[in-house]
DNA sequence: CAGGGTTTGGAATATCTGTTCCATTTTCAT
DNA sequence: ATGAAAATGGAACAGATATTCCAAACCCTG
C-alpha cells in the first residue's frame, strides 16, 4: 500500500481502478463500480452523500482511497475534480504525472506539453461557446465596411498584425492602427461611419487599445470587439463582441482560440466582401 | 434582497451577475469579475481558497452570494457546480466527439469549424512529432545567447512579434528584426557569435527572411529555424531546426502549432536563462 | 467639514466533513 | 466445525469550512 505511484490524472486513475477492482473486497468493489459510473458525483459530492448513494459506509470510501495508495478520500477526490477543472496542470503536477512513464526527457518538454494542452482546451471551449449568429453578424458588419481599422496592442498585436497581413493578401482594405511612431490617434481619426473597427484586448486591458476603440465609437464607427469578459472596457463601446477565454499554462495565456477566431473573421469577411 | 428569483442554472446566474455587477460595491464587483472568469474555481474551491485567489476577504464571497439573493455562498456554489455536472464530457472526450458532427448554422460557422479543426490537427501532429531532445538543445542554445535576434516576416511576423513581446516581459534580451524602415540588414549586422538567431519561415519562403538568416549564419551566429519542410532554404543555414506542419483550411494554414512552439521556446528559454 | 449610512476587514463561531477507531460480523483455511 | 484473519458498520473525533458579527474605514450628502 501507498506505493507512491498514485495517478494524479483521471485517465491513469481510471486504469488503476479497472485493474484492481476484481481483487478488492466486496464493499470496495462496490465503491469502484460506483466511482467509474458516477465520476461527477465523486468529484462534487461529500463523503456522506456519496456513501449514501453508493449504499456503503463513509469509511468504505476512505478505505477504498487508501487501498489505491492515496492518503484519504480527499486526495482521490482531487483527481476526480481535475477531470472537471478547466485548468492545465502546472509544472510540478506535470512532473508528478510523468513519473514512471519513463519519457521524462527534459523540462522544456513539459512546458511544450502544457502549452499545447492549453491551446487544445481553449479551442475546444470556444468551439462550444461561440454563437454562430453572432459570428455571422460580425462578418456582415465588417464586410460592409470601406476600410477596417484593426486595433490590437501588446499581447494582441500578433493577432491584429496577422489580420492586417491576411486582409492585405485578400484585397480587403484595412489599416493596422499600431503604436509605432505614435501616430495611432491620427490614423484612427480618418475613420468614418462607413468604416468599421476591430478591437482586440485582454486583461489587463491596454489603455491605448480602449482609448482608440472609444475614439472610433465616438466617430460613429461600428466596432467589433474580441475580449475575455463581459466586464471588459471594450464591451460598452462595441457594437458586437466575442468572449474568448483562453486556458493558461503557468500564467501564460494560449492565443490559439483567439487566432482561430481571427482567421475565421478574416477569411469569412473577405469571401463575403467579394460576393456582395 | 432574497428576491426569490435566484437562478438555479448557470446561464441565468451569469446573466444576473453581468446585469447587477456595475451597481455593486467595489469588492463585490471584484468578486463578480473573478467568478465569471474562473467559474471552475468557484465550483470546486473553498471559500478560503477562492477568496485568496480573488484577493478578497472570505466574507466578501458570502456577501456577494447574498446580494444576488442566495442564502449563502454554498447555495451559489451549487449553481456553479451544476454547470460542471451538465457538461457531460471532459475535454479529451469532447475533442474526439467533435470530429465530424457539429451543427453548422451559417457559412462563417463553417469557416470557423474548418479553422479550429485545422488548429487542433496541427497541434496534435506536432505533439506527436516533436523531438524533446531537439527542443532541449534549442532552448539551451537560445538561453546561452546574449541577445536573441528574431526573424519572421509576413505570415510569420505574428509569431516573431509575439516572442519579442514575451521575451521583453520576461527580461530576455532580444531584437525583432522587422522590415519597417528597411533597416533590417543593418540591425542584423550587429549580431556576434555570442548571440543567437531564431528564424521562422514557411512556403513560399520570404526571401528577406532567408537572406537575413544567412547573414547571421555568415557572422557565425547560431540560428534556430522553425520551418515546414526539410527542403526549406532555412535548413542548410540553421544549427538546429524544427519541422512544423500546419494543417490548412481553404489554403490558409493554421498557425496554432507554430504559436504553441513559439510560446514554449519563449518560456523555456526565459526559465533556463534565469537559472543560469 | 461634519455626520449619516454604507462598505470592508478580520476575528469568532457554529456547522459540517473527512477520518479514525473499535466492536462485530464475515470469510476461509485447516 | 473452529479459530484466526480480514472486512465491515457505525459512532466518536479532530479538523476544516461557511457564516456571522462588529468595529474600523470609507463615501457621500448637506
Amino acid at each position: 500500500m501507498t506505493k507512491s505511484n498514485q495517478p494524479r490524472d483521471f485517465a491513469g486513475l481510471r486504469n488503476l481502478i479497472v485493474a484492481r477492482a476484481q481483487d478488492l473486497p466486496r464493499r470496495l468493489t462496490q465503491v469502484a463500480t460506483y466511482a467509474l459510473q458516477n465520476p461527477d458525483e465523486i468529484a462534487l459530492g461529500t463523503v456522506a452523500s456519496i456513501a449514501q448513494q453508493a449504499d456503503v459506509q463513509p469509511s468504505a470510501l476512505v478505505r477504498f482511497s487508501q487501498s489505491l495508495g492515496y492518503q484519504g478520500f480527499s486526495e482521490l477526490q482531487e483527481v476526480f475534480r481535475s477531470r472537471l477543472r478547466d485548468r492545465v496542470l502546472n509544472y510540478d503536477e506535470r512532473l508528478a504525472q510523468l513519473r514512471g512513464h519513463s519519457q521524462i526527457v527534459g523540462t522544456s518538454a513539459l512546458v511544450f506539453d502544457g502549452f499545447t494542452e492549453a491551446a487544445q482546451k481553449s479551442i475546444a471551449s470556444l468551439r462550444e461557446k461561440l454563437d454562430p449568429q453572432q459570428l455571422e453578424r460580425a462578418v456582415e458588419l465588417l464586410a460592409g465596411a470601406e476600410t477596417i481599422y484593426l486595433i490590437g496592442l501588446r499581447r494582441s498585436f500578433p493577432i491584429s498584425s496577422y489580420m492586417a497581413y491576411a486582409f492585405g493578401k485578400l484585397g480587403v482594405r484595412n489599416v493596422l492602427v499600431d503604436a509605432t511612431g505614435g501616430l495611432a490617434a491620427e490614423v484612427a481619426s480618418f475613420a468614418s461611419h462607413k468604416d468599421a473597427g476591430l478591437a482586440i484586448s485582454f486583461t489587463p486591458y491596454a489603455s491605448e487599445t480602449v482609448a482608440l476603440a472609444q475614439q472610433l465609437a465616438q466617430r460613429e464607427v461600428p466596432v467589433v470587439a474580441i475580449t475575455d469578459s463581459p466586464f471588459s472596457p471594450l464591451v460598452p463601446i462595441a457594437r458586437l463582441w466575442f468572449e474568448v477565454q483562453e486556458s493558461n499554462f503557468e500564467g501564460f495565456r494560449s492565443m490559439a482560440a483567439t487566432l482561430s477566431l481571427a482567421m475565421t473573421l478574416t477569411v469569412a469577411v473577405a469571401e463575403r466582401a467579394r460576393k456582395g
